[in-house]
DNA sequence: TCAATCCGTATC
DNA sequence: ATACGGATTGAC
């Protein structure tokens, strides 16, 4: 007999089911290998999980159909985990199993064996290019830490012989008194967890490598997962440059599905140990994983957007914990929830002294809301405050490149009625009209329709003003401010990942500001007002995420660096920012969740869809003792008119969202309906044909987070069990709350 | 009293 | 989807 699980994501039926084997099947239906077998009369997918001698079904057993492939592609540890997942998020192992293992491709199963060792191009040549680092640094940093007794990280006798040398790395650790502790443990196997605030100029894949190299010198795994393809790249140069001999691995989301299947095969194989990737890499299954990684953990990319929707950076925490493996959580800047994992003791903190901190930072100065504030800045230089002008005019003229950091992509993204200052929208979809470079009728960014007639829905006036201006005005304005000098674009669809050292204006969108040897002169970080000012549970913790990511791209102020940002100074996160204390900003963020009882202080799950059924599914949530429901409320449709959103920025493609089309994925991100099926129906009617939507919240004490969950868990069940129409998403911890 | 049929529910 | 059990119905 075989315990299977089966691949259906109806939530009645999320557990596990038993099988007969045939005589023929035996010897191949080990666990966490593919299966077909028959379920309600049809064929369905599954994983064998275990063998059995008896079953605890009364019923009839069937047989298993067929094993698809003796390849165990499943481990225990990730089958737990995906059931930990699952229960974690209120939804099924099924769907979680969906997101963890890559769909099978028959050819590359035989051809792993072969082409396993050239698992990175660009890791080969990397390697081949780096000279081999001096030997015994880290071993004598990591002896001195175990020697210090660090406060964090309590030292232990070292269980692994001394790694061999011929090759070093980890010095640079030493700039945070609790890093080579952090690395002791990574490579004595202790079950450290930490939460690292990188310095301002930090190569942060090297120190990400160098906590990799430990666990691969130690023979052991070591998985870490970046927000998007460009990081990952980084880290993949810098692991190439560290590793030595120890082969790694890449999973990227772009990969095609051969390719991910045979690095899939090849991490599951143990062939490869040492693995990077964005968020779906968070469940590869790594053999004897040393260290779980994750780097810069507020980017919203890292939280997955199909169900049960697990964020990357819980899915570490879980694995570490019934790993009892090392964690580490790093970034500039410091999320709420890395800030939760230290007030609780869960995690230590991994930052440098102040010293250090003096050493690494640029000068950091606001200048006021003055300067970049969109429309009435628009049309003049006035972007451009005196400070922000001289430190710009003082890194070109010291031959260095400026970086200009604009939160908005495009030219003119958001216009308005030019007499009563309300937005402009399509008025077929009601998405935001904007002006695109050049001469042109402004057009709609989410169905692409322009709109030569432009009349204001509230007053009739038919004139149009800029409200914020985008990355390609941007640029044009800095060629007018600097003549003479290059402007380079980072943005939408072409972002770049480096630029080259020299004199240049380098207007980038928030994460896509590229790199340059040497670190940038200066950084001017225009519009902060409006980044701070959305309506966003996040917003002040996502702003100085972003300012940070762009300020530490700049050099020392020892060595000249400047950063000015264009915001109010007394405001509490430019005074973070100011002070270079995430910490600090994390810890009051913290408290204002607390304050407000808000995630991740409380457990929070949303419930939306169809009216009927929503109200249907309250009415059967059995809410935590100490819970409280919020709601439900209609969803405004179709979506709101915006401030700065953050996905949209970046540039980078996430899946269903066109990334270098941008207006239209929006469209079907934010409204939650395609364009076209309001194409015939425009006007206020369109959205009622759907029926109105709901939306409720419910929240709890975090020691209740587990009800919680089992309730909403219930609530699906019984909503799948009787196939009740409509429909209802359920979400824990939702990426947005507003 | 028993078969034919309907309906709800489980799905191994 | 399909299979099954229990309830319901209608013929004898």
């Amino acid at each position: 007999m075989a315990r299977v699980a089966v691949e259906v994501s109806h939530a009645h039926l999320d557990r596990l089911f038993d099988y007969l084997v045939d005589e023929r099947d035996s010897a191949p239906a080990r666990p966490g290998v593919r299966v077909r077998v028959r379920f309600s009369g049809r064929l369905v997918g599954g994983y064998v999980l275990a063998r059995l001698g008896e079953t605890e079904h009364q019923g009839r057993l069937g047989y298993v159909e067929r094993v698809v492939s003796p390849e165990p592609v499943l481990t225990a540890e990730v089958a737990d985990l995906a059931r930990a997942v699952a229960d974690r998020y209120a939804g099924t192992i099924a769907d979680v199993l969906r997101l963890a293992v890559p769909p099978r491709h028959a050819k590359a199963e035989g051809a792993v064996a072969e082409s396993a060792l050239a698992v990175s191009a660009v890791a080969e040549s990397a390697a081949a290019e780096s000279g081999a680092p001096e030997s015994g640094a880290l071993e004598s940093a990591i002896t001195e830490s175990v020697a210090a007794e660090s406060e964090s990280f309590r030292a232990a006798e070292s269980t692994v012989p001394a790694p061999s040398p011929g090759g070093a790395v980890g010095q640079a650790w030493v700039r945070y008194p609790a890093g080579p502790a952090f690395l002791a443990a990574v490579r004595d196997r202790r079950p450290a967890r930490a939460v690292w605030q990188a310095l301002p100029g930090e190569d942060w894949p090297a120190r990400l490598a160098d906590a990799a190299a430990v666990a691969a010198r130690a023979g052991r795994g070591a998985l870490i997962i970046v927000p998007d393809a460009r990081d990952l790249h980084r880290l993949d140069v810098a692991l190439a440059a560290v590793l030595d001999g120890h082969p790694h691995i890449t999973l990227a989301a772009d990969l095609g599905p051969a390719e991910r299947y045979r690095r899939f095969l090849s991490i599951r194989r143990g062939t490869v140990k040492i693995v990077a990737g964005t968020r779906a890499a968070v469940f590869a299954p790594v053999a004897d994983l040393d260290l779980v990684a994750v780097f810069d953990d507020g980017d919203d990319l890292l939280a997955e957007p199909r169900a049960p929707y697990p964020h990357a950076r819980e899915v570490l925490m879980m694995r570490s914990a019934a790993l009892s493996c090392a964690l580490l959580v790093g970034g500039f800047a410091r999320t709420a929830e890395a800030q939760l994992m230290l007030d609780t003791g869960w995690a230590h903190p991994i930052t440098a002294e102040r010293a250090g901190l003096r050493a690494a930072a640029p000068r950091i100065e606001a200048a006021g809301d003055d300067f970049a504030t969109g429309a009435t800045s628009a049309a003049a230089n006035a972007r451009l405050s005196p400070a922000a002008f001289a430190a710009g005019r003082a890194a070109l003229d010291g031959g260095s490149p400026v970086l200009v950091q604009v939160p908005r992509r495009g030219y003119l993204p958001t216009v308005a009625c030019a007499r009563c200052r309300r937005q402009a929208l399509c008025r077929r979809c009601r998405g935001p009209l904007a002006l695109t470079a050049g001469a042109g009728p402004p057009s709609c960014r989410w169905c692409g329709v322009p709109e030569a007639h432009f009349r204001c829905a509230a007053c009739g006036f038919g004139n149009i003003r800029a409200m914020t201006v985008g990355s390609a005005r941007t640029a044009e304005e800095f060629g007018r401010a600097f003549p003479g000098v290059t402007v380079i674009s980072s943005a939408g669809s072409k972002v770049l990942a480096t630029i080259p050292q020299g004199p240049a204006v380098v207007v980038a969108t928030p994460g896509a500001e590229p790199v340059v040897e040497g670190g940038y002169g200066a950084a001017l970080l225009l519009d902060g007002s409006a980044m701070l000012a959305r309506p966003d549970l996040r917003a002040a913790e996502e702003t100085l995420r972003r300012w940070m990511a762009a300020a530490a791209l700049v050099r020392p102020a020892g060595e000249g660096g400047r950063v000015v940002v264009g915001a109010d100074g007394s405001l509490p996160t430019v005074q973070a920012l100011v002070r270079w204390d995430p910490g600090g900003h994390a810890a009051r963020e913290l408290a204002a969740r607390r304050e407000l009882e808000f995630p991740p202080a409380v457990a929070m799950a949303s419930i939306e869809g169809d009216a009927p059924a929503v109200l249907a599914a309250l009415d059967i949530l059995a809410v935590p003792p100490d819970g409280e429901l919020l709601g439900p409320v209609e969803l405004e449709e179709p979506a709101r008119a915006e401030a700065p959103d953050s996905a949209a920025v970046k540039g980078r493609t996430r899946s269903g969202r066109a990334g270098s089309t941008g207006g239209r994925g929006d469209a079907i991100d934010r409204a939650g309906h395609g364009p076209v099926g309001d194409l015939d129906g425009a006007g206020p009617g369109a959205a009622e044909r759907s029926g109105p939507r709901l939306r409720a919240l419910v929240r709890a004490p975090l020691s209740q987070r587990k009800a919680l969950c089992a309730a909403l868990h219930a609530v699906a069940s019984s909503r799948s069990a009787r196939k009740e129409s409509g429909s209802v998403r359920i979400r824990v911890d939702p990426a947005d709350l507003f």
